[in-house]
DNA sequence: GAGTGGTCTAGACCACGAC
DNA sequence: TCGTGGTCTAGACCACTCG
């Protein structure tokens, strides 16, 4: 494979190609060290500067990341979490794990988090539509950080209704046994029906520094919102996932 | 605002922050043209390298664009396509519109698609697995670009298993009114039941020109299975759309 | 034609990692 | 110590857009 310096394609671009290529075809696995910037400009005659950029290409796209000191290499896939509907199984509660804790442990991993932040807020604006509060009704706001064996793998911000969560251990460090749901269920709020709203986009710095992100991998935002038996909002949940660790899974039934 | 020469942090990414701030206080609104390269360079004493880093961080981000020879813009927010999961409704197929021209006809555009490739052919692996098929099964397969006022929005690959397919219009370049699953449930298949999952990730470079993706812009995958009254599997879509221009909406009820 | 972004060179200094 | 990636400079040529 050669560069053609009088293509309309960048010759960084082309170089990019060729890696790209040599990744897909497995000629580089995973894991696998690329030739180092300085071999690259050798091999194509371009200054380390052209080799450098056509790393850039690749690390945008994810397939690759650089590490100081050490060369570059070919990102290989971390487990994935599979975020299905039955993570909400009373079941589950009852057994005294949450949903992420119940998933994380069916890999094999060890599940654990870090509570940022805990207490009443004015909650921010979608959120106080989302719960249907009236103005000035305030929120008890849980911002945690959830690990799988100390690797970061999603931000998590939980909201209840004040008047919900008063008295609870909801406004406590440790939510107790069966994660925030089984309080909830526990003020006599059954939950009954729930609704998630998926994004995707690429992580602001402050998201790519908390989540360990590599370049080139963007992140899923998923607001949930959880109604009780009598159809009421009783949480709202915000959280910030890491793409390539999550992906996610719904069962339905043909609408008529 | 000011750069520190000395910080540890790049001089380019104290641009980048500076400029990302006065993207995110308004400074400069969405469609906004952000300051030249050369007048970047002379404010912040750098040059225009340099400059143009900071610029290409942004453009990671999805925060700006850029224009050759026009200059670089602060992006402005697309039309979002709130798919849920209502939109196989029976009632829209017996209207005559598939799913996704109902949903961009309500957003008031236009919707329209392009036929790639329709025929016979060998599933892929993961294709086969998901409708069970056995070896040698063949499936036909439609492959298409949607599009919403000729803006391409989502590359979408039908796979159905030959046997359910041979001789319906399915076969034919134009499958006809309501879509596919209407095809599918002349053919006697009632669809009962759809699975779908999702992830994101960053788009290949085929993908980016197909789907005329600006940088920084992630794209979700949507894998969908969905089966008819004997829960048998009688079509596999995978499609691929631009994440800014979607979002995915899911309710359920609890589980046991 | 003037200004814009896109690409590339040649060289430099630095910080990190492995031997 | 040496090779690696990370950053930055100074200058050049090109293609595109707009008046």
């Amino acid at each position: 494979m050669q560069i053609d310096q009088s293509s309309d394609r960048a010759v960084y671009r082309q170089i990019a190609d060729i890696l790209r290529q040599a990744i897909n075809d497995g000629t580089y696995g995973p894991g696998a060290r690329l030739p180092s910037e300085n071999e690259l400009a050798k091999t194509y005659g371009v200054t380390r500067v052209t080799a450098r950029r056509a790393f850039g290409e690749l690390a945008a796209e994810g397939l690759t990341v650089s590490q100081h000191g050490r060369g570059v290499f070919v990102r290989s896939s971390p487990v994935i979490i599979r975020a299905g509907m039955n993570r909400f199984s009373r079941k589950r509660r009852e057994a005294g794990d949450g949903a992420f804790a119940a998933e994380v442990k069916r890999l094999g991993m060890t599940p654990s988090q870090k509570l940022l932040e805990v207490g009443a807020i004015d909650p921010p604006g979608y959120v106080a539509e989302l719960l249907k509060l009236s103005e000035g009704d305030q929120t008890v706001v849980r911002r945690r950080i959830m690990f799988a064996d100390d690797v970061p793998m999603q931000l998590a911000d939980s909201y209840f209704p004040a008047s919900l969560a008063a008295g609870t251990k909801l406004v406590e460090q440790d939510s107790g046994p069966g994660g925030s749901y089984a309080r909830v269920e526990e003020a006599g709020h059954m939950l009954t029906r729930f609704r998630e709203d998926l994004t995707a986009r690429m992580p602001t710095p402050d998201e790519a520094r908390t989540l360990q992100l590599a370049g080139g991998v963007p992140v899923v935002q998923l607001v949930r919102v959880a109604y009780d038996q009598n159809d009421v909002p009783v949480e709202v949940f915000d959280s910030v996932v890491a793409a390539d660790k999550y992906s996610f899974s719904y069962e339905f039934a043909a609408p008529e």
